[in-house]
RNA sequence: GGGCUUGUGGUCUAGUCGGUUAUGACGUCGCCCUUACACGGCGAAGAUCUCCGGUUCGAACCCGGACAGGCCCA
């Protein structure tokens, strides 16, 4: 205990947050490698380095490190590493619009080192934003994914999954940004809805409608439904394509729908996913209309070199002064653009990088992690059973990790280099020795990148300490926290990198969190300007508050919308306990506390008794990550139970100079320890500022609560105490009396007897007096309280009538219940505890009031 | 079009292996500045638990359907 000091009246969270984040230290939080104690590995989300911490970052984090700090109270070795996942075309796009050039302006080193900087500069502001909401990041773990210590694995990773055959090259379609002038994978693929025009035109005699008339250069077919009645005979001829004259056949697919347009489709190379499907499906030729930067290509003549757009509006011109363009249909449809630029992205044939799918791999290591919420899962095996394609992970930019392969000028041997000399940039460096094909010594470097999911997918590898020769010794992680959003990416592609690299899942444990919706209600943008960026909220009311608002916001797993007023209730919160600590502070500091003294009297026995459940519940949460339910038994203890219950009932024992002062300073000092501890997650630099006024050293460093209290009578007889209490003050409140008014001469008649050491009257301001028994009163029965919980399942169907019979029965009977009842003329057994008797009293001579409570009678008599 | 998810007082929300009077917060109203706290205390009003149907002695909860919102995808 320290010793007698002055505590400040209100609790400043700005003072306190920050002096807490001066003195706490960054090593406690590293992870130990050569602990004995049990690991805990958190594979956390690198964010991508905007130089905006985002409030559904912080949402995540906020749970990351609830689990964080509650596990390392309870012995855990745990990891909280920092990611930081760099590479990629916003960081590009960014450095262009700041140095107004475009990427191709300067050297690719040079524009290289522009995001480097840019990065590093963001990354800056990010870490601030983290210290100030109080954080334990492990810092000696914190990677960057830009830096050679890293993409040196995502080459090595790359280079061990070509040995595999999980990576191959090859030429196939893409979904490709023309702005971009990039191949992007399908996760990468937004779908919008567009208004667009439905062109009915004349195609050598048949009508055909198309959403895109620049691809007529394209067209490589033309189908039409089996069962289309219209076109029968037209199976199996050859049709000239207007404009450009080449010959295409008409096939039949049941895909076709007829009720579309014409109910003729033309399929060209290619206009979306499904003519893929069907270029695949018939062997079609392939012709390339549009190139990488999305102009029309030489297949289109006259129209060689327009954009899409351009070459539609001619192409369009041109069938009207034809005459064959009939008619315009306005439709709305569903374009897929870039996650990006929201460019519409067109599907090229292109010489890609892609890594192989396997599903029934994935989906097996999937359902051996246990997801929180479980119908989380579903999301994943519904993404994966309905893939299509393999990822393509080549892109044609510049910041980001370079694909580790170079090609013999000669004779096209591809030639790796030595996994020691990795990273390796082949577009600089050179190979170390000849192409071991045909001995010539002129390369060519691969000068396409990798995806960045390439170098995050690998995080938890990277973390553990994977280098490429085998399964790491800690591997796998205990637990992977992340949005919803991006099952299909981060947790797909993770999944599919751990089985092919070690062949086992990535971690134990998924915990997939909700968005932050903005107040509205909305996802929070910048075109709805609901954006409340953390650092906010931090200003206003401290990351405490902030931190009570993501546990309390919405159960694990919903989306949560941002509100204020939670963040205030929650600030709230924090000053009643704070006032509470006060109160406990000054009365144990009234006399030198015996540490050993015991907790004796009933109301303290209770109230342990109620913080052993409270710590049991909030153990529960934890363990399950309800955080929500956590908080929420921590605040209704500490209102409902402690503050309003129990110290207003021993307020005057407290105050008094009685003996039993003692067990109560006692109960109070175990009880305000126990809570700074089980709030310390939640609320760091509350929790040891709290702790501070009466303990030593650090709550963060101390062990989980550990408290158990089985104590059935003081838990029996005090919720009775501490409800009859309640019950007398509603009674004086409603007869208009103050709460601390005299109230005169209260006789309690409880079945047993109780010793509440006098804390009763003083906090009634009244005479009690405890009796045993029933006090000498006229009572009549009044009706009969059924209990339903038992009264349902004995009787079942017969419960109605039994309950109209028991009504009918005399008034001893239901004092004193019959072995049976008839219902029907049937005799029907009464169950035990099916219902108890409502009295009515009378009383003769003094007048007195009574108040029947549960099984206690309460006789009054106000002065 | 498909998958997942949600629908509870004015607002937001808890809850449900089916059981008497549905949780809490904010807001509203009334009383009270009681030696921790007016950023407080005590109390009140306010919900046919989205709708329809089914199972059941009994449904906010289970089943089926409808409607509405959200997210992800085609």
């Amino acid at each position: 205990m320290s010793s007698s000091h002055t505590i400040p009246k209100n609790y400043d969270f700005r003072e306190v947050e920050e002096r807490w984040q001066r003195t706490w230290r960054d090593e406690d939080n590293y992870f130990d490698p050569d602990s004995k104690k049990p690991r805990f590995i958190i594979d956390t989300p690198p964010p991508y380095p905007t130089g905006n911490f985002h409030i559904g970052n912080a949402l995540n984090w906020c749970y990351i490190d609830f689990i964080a700090r509650y596990k390392r109270m309870r012995g855990y070795n745990v990891m909280f590493p920092q990611g930081w996942d760099c590479h990629g075309l916003p960081t590009e796009v960014k450095v262009e619009e700041i140095h107004g050039i475009t990427k191709n302006d300067v050297p690719r080193e040079e524009f290289r080192r522009l995001c480097r900087e840019l990065t590093h500069e963001n990354i800056a502001k990010m870490r601030t934003t983290l210290r100030r909401c109080g954080f334990s990041t492990d810092w000696s773990h914190e990677y960057i994914t830009m830096l050679p210590e890293y993409f040196g694995k995502t080459q090595l990773s790359f280079l061990r999954m070509l040995e595999k055959d999980y990576i191959y090259q090859s030429e196939h379609p893409v979904n490709f940004c023309t702005r971009c002038e990039t191949a992007i994978a399908f996760a990468e693929v937004n779908h919008e809805a567009r208004e667009t025009k439905l062109n009915f035109f004349d195609f050598d005699g048949l009508e055909i409608a198309t959403t895109r008339p620049e691809l007529l250069a394209a067209c490589v077919a033309v189908a039409v439904n089996p069962d289309d009645e219209r076109y029968t005979d037209l199976v199996g001829k050859s049709l000239t394509v207007p404009l450009f004259g080449h010959e295409v056949s008409v096939i039949k697919d049941g895909d076709v729908d007829p009720s579309f347009g014409s109910g003729a489709v033309m399929i060209c190379t290619f206009g979306d996913k499904q003519d893929v499907h069907w270029w695949k499906k018939y062997g079609l030729p392939l012709r390339k209309a549009i190139d990488r930067k999305g102009r029309m290509t030489a297949l289109c003549d006259k129209y060689e070199g327009m954009t899409a757009e351009e070459c539609r509006a001619a192409i369009l011109a041109d069938m009207e002064k034809d005459g064959i363009l009939k008619r315009q249909e306005t439709i709305e449809q569903r374009v897929g653009t870039c996650w990006r630029c929201k460019t519409p992205i067109e599907i090229l044939s292109e010489r890609q990088w892609f890594v192989r799918i396997k599903p029934e791999k994935i989906l097996e290591a999937a359902r051996e992690v246990h997801w929180y919420p479980e119908h989380m899962l579903m999301r994943l095996e519904n993404w994966v059973e309905q893939m299509e394609w393999d990822w393509c992970i080549s892109r044609q930019r510049i910041f980001a990790t370079p694909i580790p392969v170079w090609f013999c000028a000669q004779c096209g041997e591809m030639v790796l280099p030595d996994e020691a000399d990795l990273p390796i940039d082949p577009t600089v460096d050179r190979p170390k020795h000849p192409c071991p094909n045909c001995g010539s010594e002129e390369f060519v470097g691969e000068d396409d990148v990798l995806d960045t999911w390439m170098d995050s997918s690998i995080s938890v590898l990277n973390l553990t300490g994977w280098d490429g020769s085998g399964t790491p010794a800690i591997f796998p992680a205990q637990l992977r926290p992340q949005g919803h959003d991006i099952i299909r990416t981060w947790a797909f592609y993770t999944i599919l990198r751990s089985v092919a690299l070690t062949g086992q899942r990535p971690w134990d444990g998924i915990l997939v969190n909700g968005m932050v919706l903005g107040e509205d209600g909305y996802k929070m943008s910048k075109s709805r300007n609901n954006i409340i960026p953390p650092e906010t909220v931090l200003d206003k009311y401290g990351a405490d508050a902030f931190r009570q608002w993501g546990a309390m916001g919405s159960a694990t797993g919903q989306d949560i919308m941002f509100n204020w007023k939670d963040v205030v209730a929650a600030s709230r919160f924090q000053t009643k306990m704070w006032n509470i600590i006060r109160f406990v502070l000054t009365q144990i500091e009234r006399e030198p506390v015996d540490e050993a003294a015991e907790v004796t009297e009933l109301l303290d026995r209770w109230l342990l008794v109620k913080l052993s459940q409270t710590a049991a519940e909030v153990t529960n949460a934890f363990e399950t990550y309800q955080f929500d339910q956590g908080l929420k038994a921590i605040r209704d203890f500490t209102r409902n139970i402690l503050a309003d219950d129990y110290i207003e009932l021993v307020k005057g024992r407290l105050y008094s100079d009685a003996p039993e002062r003692a067990s109560a300073c006692r109960a109070l000092t175990i009880t305000v320890d126990a809570l700074c501890r089980m709030i310390a997650p939640y609320t760091p630099h509350f929790a040891e500022e709290c702790w501070s006024q009466f303990m030593e050293g650090s709550v963060l460093k101390q062990p989980w609560v550990d408290f158990a209290v089985d104590d059935p009578e003081a838990e029996r007889i005090g919720a009775h105490v501490v409800a009859l209490t309640a019950e007398l003050r509603r009674y004086k409140h409603d007869a208009g009396l103050a709460l601390n008014a005299p109230f005169g001469k209260v006789n309690i008649y409880a079945p047993e007897r109780i010793d509440d050491s006098g804390d009763v009257a003083r906090a009634l301001n009244a005479t009690v007096a405890w009796k045993t028994g029933e006090p000498k009163l006229e009572k009549s029965v009044a009706g009969v309280a059924f209990n339903m919980a038992v009264v349902g399942p004995t009787l079942r169907k017969q419960a109605k009538a039994f309950m109209q019979a028991v009504e009918a029965l005399p008034p001893e009977a239901i004092v004193t219940p019959p072995a049976t009842v008839s219902i029907d003329d049937e005799e029907v057994s009464v169950p035990e505890d099916a219902f108890t008797p409502k009295f009515a009293f009378s009383v003769e001579g003094e007048e007195v009031e009574v108040l029947d409570f549960d099984e206690v009678t309460v006789t009054l008599r106000r002065d």
